[in-house]
DNA sequence: ATTTTCAAT
């Protein structure tokens, strides 16, 4: 058992490499996931799993993360016996890259399709979002839109990963940069998400007494 | 100052 747990645990270097949030992260031709799934039945019955993936062959890994979805969500899809969704679960994942605009629009896709399923991204990079138009950023807002809480990972997310994820017999240090990396990131995938319609523009022009 | 990105060779 203990065994079986261990090879579920991400290598320690593997994790610091790919969860490395700098600026230039040349070279990480893999991304990782690692995600906690969260199980409510009744009122008070919740269980939990974790682990983590990567992509292979040419699959990304969110989409490698769906297959595995009804495996590791057993009665999320289906009804109960008088029509009414039967299990919802909440998932929470950490990434080492923010979804590309073709996950991003498959997953829309089937939260549209699967109300009980909450997702929550922690991301420690952002994936292709340097362009004010490319199609990734826009990817991140339909997934806020379809109501997913999107995160750039901080100190305590990559300490609680450390914990929960990494075959570690040390404690988590950070590496240099950590903080202001993450705060650049998020300040980033702030401004990404910010809603930007024309009623939001009036309300600032107002503010600003224009 | 500039650099990368879920490879392809």
């Amino acid at each position: 058992m203990i065994a079986k747990l261990d090879s579920m645990l991400l290598p320690r270097k593997k994790f610091l490499y790919h969860y490395k949030n700098v600026r230039w992260a040349r070279g990480r031709h893999e991304t990782y996931l690692c995600f906690v799934v969260k199980r409510r039945v009744g009122p008070d019955s919740l269980s939990f799993d974790f682990g983590h993936l990567r992509n292979r062959n040419g699959c990304h890994v969110e989409l490698l993360f769906l297959r595995h979805l009804s495996t590791l969500c057993p009665g999320l899809s289906g009804y109960g016996f008088h029509g009414e969704r039967r299990v919802s679960y909440s998932i929470t994942w950490f990434c080492s890259w923010s979804p590309c605009a073709n996950c991003s629009s498959r997953l829309v896709q089937f939260l549209k399709q699967t109300p009980n399923l909450r997702l929550r991204i922690f991301v420690s990079r952002l994936y292709f979002c340097d362009m004010e138009d490319s199609r990734e950023r826009e990817g991140l807002r339909l997934l806020k839109k379809v109501g997913v809480h999107i995160t750039v990972m901080s100190y305590k997310d990559f300490f609680y990963c450390w914990q929960t994820f990494v075959a570690q017999q040390s404690k988590f240090k950070a590496w240099e940069d950590l903080h202001r990396n993450s705060v650049r990131l998020a300040r980033k995938l702030n401004r990404i998400l910010q809603p930007c319609d024309t009623e939001d523009l009036r309300d600032a022009f107002k503010l600003l007494g224009l």
